[in-house]
RNA sequence: GGAGGAUUAGCUCAGCUGGUUAGAGCGCUUGCUUGACAUGCAAGAGGUCACUGGUUCGAGUCCAGCAUUCUCCACCA
């Protein structure tokens, strides 16, 4: 470790050598540890498949902020990190690598495949991890986990042997999501809605028994293939004659019945609605309510079905392997084999032929489309594996509502209820094959369907031996969802699930909250009985300097590594949390980032200044005996603002905690703390200056451990070249508010002195005198030790030359400056402008007159004295008699002037 | 259709349970080679806290309504 600072801050010179250090050290390794309390966070794990951007950045310093405190704070704070295997995107990107080397799925076979996405993990699942290292992540990797390691994929089977044997998972075919590019069916929760500029199709469908003709809008006329009825209203009056009868489905000249179902809505169109119950999720309700075919018409990859599919359906209906609700299978003729929007333009073209399209008019609507290729989504009725939700979710709505896990904000315990309180059977079955394959076996003699950890040697019925695995992978977040629990060894009762679970603080983006967090909540609540974190601390998402979402297709992303690069992590870590509170989006903007590296170049310099004075001479890390005013103003400020960061972080407010370090850094300690303690170095005597040396030197200490959380690298840079006790300061203790360090009178001392500083400085601007002009300053208070003591600091702030200080002065012709507390002159005769400086005087004196106006009409207020607190009530009266006092003085000088 | 944010200085944002002379950073003006830092120091200008009501002794803060804007959910023949 450096001895001595460099000249100047080069972050990029050190970051790296500081993380290697703490690995060397093993400091973010944590223990159960039966003398500490635990404090857990697991990470979100990262897709192995991604890099790392922004909103990774702020996860990950937001979590890194509250380890790293607790760390300090004496607790066994574990941090445990991860990947996510994320079935899908991986999947897909391999096979369009596969693709571009004209290789598919079905020529490589599934375990070949399987050898290539593990060669993909190993190659890019480090690379995620890698680039969070240089965050200045402090989590535990020594117990990194994967989704698909052995842990954890033995987590899964349990919890899905498990929930089989109770009935709450249950498989059959159901209405799905289908997405025909990435081919497989998604959950709810993986549709995304975008509008799309479509068209109503007004077909005319004649009716057999009447010849009359029915007008049906639809804005899908392909599916109409599939059609099995048209429903009306039974109240509807415009058709109750042609209740019972049928009509005839163009195209295909297929009669079907006319149906009453209260789907179809008398407001809305024509009143006649289509019924294709196979493609539309409302369709299918009404086909389940009466009874009707479903007809399937588009294959799975989203062309339409043919005499093929036709074959393979008979197929298994010659078996006897229909499944309740298989839908019948459709030749579509000339259309078979279309993509179904080719499809679409011929069927429409036919029916124009026919003079059955009445119209067509553009409508706008919210297409369903997969949350990953952005693949518009063919709803279908498929067989599908799914999680019964109603017995899942009505526990994690209590134990939310009990608080047994809260959020913060609070606010979003509304999108989470509204969710969990409206949620459909969770559709868990993917058909890839990247992910863990869902341990259900079938019996090809008997049909027996065998769900275990272990795949089963023979039949339990008929006790043959041939039994195939289910092909299909369950859903990426049915993994995700046991994250807080898998990692820490559950189901098996280790000591680190004993002793860390449950985790304390999720840390995640609103945009999570029904994919993963609500999943982990019924999970863990389900199989653990526990609520997997007491808090979850929900942030916003990083847009550009314009407000927009970083987005590939705006090219509008930040690349944290090349800010890291060229700012240093910690700049890039402290833009993240200043300014912003909870779940709020935050901005990001190449001035945050300068300012905030401008900060560490100041907490750098100031170091450095502690440096050149402390190196000769040999200066203990420990407080002096005797303290002057400054030094227990200071640390009495130090305590405060100790207390009130504790405080903040408890509340999870990390921003106002950071801002409040950042001003006393800058402002207390280097604007004026340094300033003061320079007169006593400089001009003092030997015993003086060791002690302001001390006391320089155990605030800085106490400055870089209330810091370290937010920036950890810069701390340590400098901490490791102050004389300090232990290895890192990680590990060092994180300030605390300690009564023995409250100094209220010499705070409201020098707090005397210095609006005296001020006040002579403002004067001196305003008259435009120079730093290097000094004058001597007259000082008439009550308060003459107070000043007395503080003339040192005069001089130095304030450009004077010498300080006199006594109750009283009889000086005419000299500036006068007044504060609360004294009457300053300022002998600046020639500079003095009489006029000029009646008029400023006249001017101050109407602004205090206006707020003794505003005191006076508190305290003459009955309401006020009689109902306000008293401490408030005392506050205003205090106030009131120091701006007396002050427009006395002011009008004297006045009077002086005169 | 339902829900929730946001609206405070030129810009980007803080402001916790109602009590300050409403704050910060950037930008702007003026002065400064001040014994670490010009990535700096000092002084300053700039706000009827979107709007309308209400509760209260007291409202940027709580309540109701309204406007603008963003987001989420649901629906869409």
């Amino acid at each position: 470790m450096a001895k001595e600072l460099a000249k100047n801050y080069k972050p990029s010179e050190f970051e790296d050598k500081i993380y290697d250090f703490w690995i060397e050290g093993n400091y973010f390794h944590a223990e159960a540890d039966p003398d500490k309390k635990p404090y857990t966070i697991v990470m979100p794990p990262p897709n192995i498949t991604g890099q790392l951007h922004i909103g990774h950045a702020l996860d990950e310093t937001l979590q890194d902020i509250l380890i790293r405190w607790r760390r300090m704070s004496g607790y066994s704070a574990l941090w445990l990190p991860g990947t996510d295997h994320a079935s899908i995107a991986t999947e897909a990107k391999i096979v369009e690598a596969m693709r571009k080397e004209g290789v598919s799925k079905d020529d490589l076979g599934r375990e070949k495949f399987l050898e290539r996405a593990w060669d993909w993990k190993r190659e890019y699942g480090g690379r995620i991890t890698t680039q969070l290292r240089k965050l200045g992540v402090s989590c535990d990797w020594s117990r990194e986990r994967f989704t698909m390691d052995e842990g954890c994929s033995d987590a899964v089977k349990e919890v899905f042997v498990k929930l089989y044997n109770e009935g709450k998972i249950y498989r059959g075919n159901r209405m799905v999501n289908w997405c025909p590019h990435c081919n497989t069916s998604i959950s709810d929760a993986e549709v995304e809605y975008e509008e799309q500029q479509g068209h109503f199709w007004h077909i005319l469908y004649k009716v057999q028994e009447t010849g009359e003709f029915l007008e049906i809008a639809t804005t899908r006329p392909e599916t109409m293939l599939g059609d099995t009825a048209v429903a009306i209203n039974k109240d509807d009056e415009r058709y109750k004659h042609l209740h019972g009868c049928h009509v005839i489905l163009p195209l295909l000249d297929k009669v079907i019945p006319i149906v009453c179902d209260e789907h179809a809505d008398m407001e809305k169109g024509t009143g006649v609605v289509k019924i294709t119950p196979a493609h539309d999720p409302n369709d299918y309700e009404v086909g389940q309510r009466c009874k009707l075919p479903i007809v399937r018409v588009f294959t799975y990859d989203g062309f339409m079905t043919g005499a093929e599919d036709v074959k393979a359906y008979e197929e298994l209906k010659a078996k006897g392997n229909l499944a309740e609700n298989e839908p019948e299978v459709l030749d579509c003729g000339k259309y078979a084999g279309m993509a179904t929007m080719d499809a679409r333009k011929a069927i429409v073209e036919d029916l124009t032929a026919l003079g059955q399209l009445k119209e067509v008019k553009p409508h706008t609507h919210d297409v369903g489309t997969c949350y990953r290729c952005h693949t518009t989504i063919e709803p279908m009725v498929s067989k599908q594996w799914f999680v019964r939700m109603e017995p899942l979710a009505k526990p994690a709505i209590k134990a939310v509502k009990d608080k047994d896990t809260k959020f913060v904000p609070e606010r979003f315990e509304k999108i989470y209820f509204n969710w969990m309180e409206n949620i459909k059977d969770w559709c868990i079955s993917r058909q890839l094959w990247w992910g863990h394959r869902i341990p259900a076996y079938y019996c090809e003699e008997c049909g027996e369907v065998v769900v275990a950890k272990e795949t089963p040697e023979k039949c339990p019925k008929c006790g043959c031996t041939h039994l195939t695995q289910d092909e299909d992978t369950l859903d990426t977040w049915f993994s995700s969802a046991l994250w807080p629990f898998s990692t820490l060894g559950w189901p098996n009762e280790t000591d680190d699930f004993k002793y860390f679970y449950p985790t304390n603080t999720l840390v995640t983006g609103y945009d999570i909250i029904f994919f993963w967090v609500a999943r982990m909540v019924f999970s863990a609540l389900e199989h653990t009985g526990e609520v997997p974190f007491d808090t979850v601390f929900i942030h916003g998402i990083v847009r550009d300097e314009l407000g927009r979402k970083m987005s590939k297709s705006l090219g509008n992303g930040v690349d944290p590594l090349e800010v890291i690069e060229k700012h240093g992590a910690d700049a890039l870590r402290l833009m993240l949390v200043t300014g912003n509170s909870p779940g709020n989006d935050i901005r990001y903007s190449e001035k945050k980032i300068e300012a905030c590296s401008n900060f560490a170049n100041k907490l750098w310099n100031a170091s450095r200044f502690v440096h050149m004075n402390i190196d000769d001479h040999e200066v203990k890390n420990e407080l002096p005996e005797v303290l002057h005013t400054e030094d227990k103003w200071i640390l009495s400020l130090l305590n405060y603002v100790a207390k009130e960061v504790n405080e903040n972080l408890e509340k999870f407010e990390l921003g106002i905690a950071v801002q409040k370090v950042y001003e006393f850094i800058w402002d207390c300690y280097c604007d004026w703390y340094i300033e003061f303690v320079k007169a006593r170095l400089f001009f003092d005597g030997e015993e003086s200056f060791l002690s302001a040396e001390q006391v320089l030197l155990y605030v800085l200490d106490q400055i870089l451990r209330l810091l370290h959380p937010f920036m950890p690298y810069i701390t340590e840079q400098i901490w490791q070249t102050i004389p300090h006790e232990g290895e890192t300061i990680m590990l060092s203790e994180y300030p605390t508010y300690k009564p023995e360090f409250d100094f209220p009178e010499e705070e409201t001392e020098m707090l005397r002195v210095m609006e005296a500083i001020r006040a002579i400085r403002n004067r001196r601007s305003e008259m435009n005198v120079p730093p290097s002009r000094k004058a001597k300053v007259y000082i008439a208070t009550k308060f003459e030790n107070t000043f007395k003591t503080g003339s040192a600091f005069i001089i130095k702030l304030a450009s004077a030359s010498e300080v006199e200080v006594a109750d009283s002065f009889d000086i005419e012709d000299a500036v006068t400056v007044v504060t609360a507390d004294a009457k300053i002159y300022i002998p600046l005769d020639e500079l003095v402008d009489k006029e000029a400086e009646l008029q400023r005087l006249n001017k101050e004196l109407d602004q205090v007159k206006k707020r003794l106006a505003q005191s006076e009409g508190k305290l003459k207020n009955q309401g006020f004295v009689s109902k306000a607190p008293a401490a408030v009530v005392d506050k205003v009266r205090a106030q009131a008699e120091k701006e007396r006092e002050k427009i006395g003085l002011i009008e004297a000088a006045i009077e002086a002037l005169k």
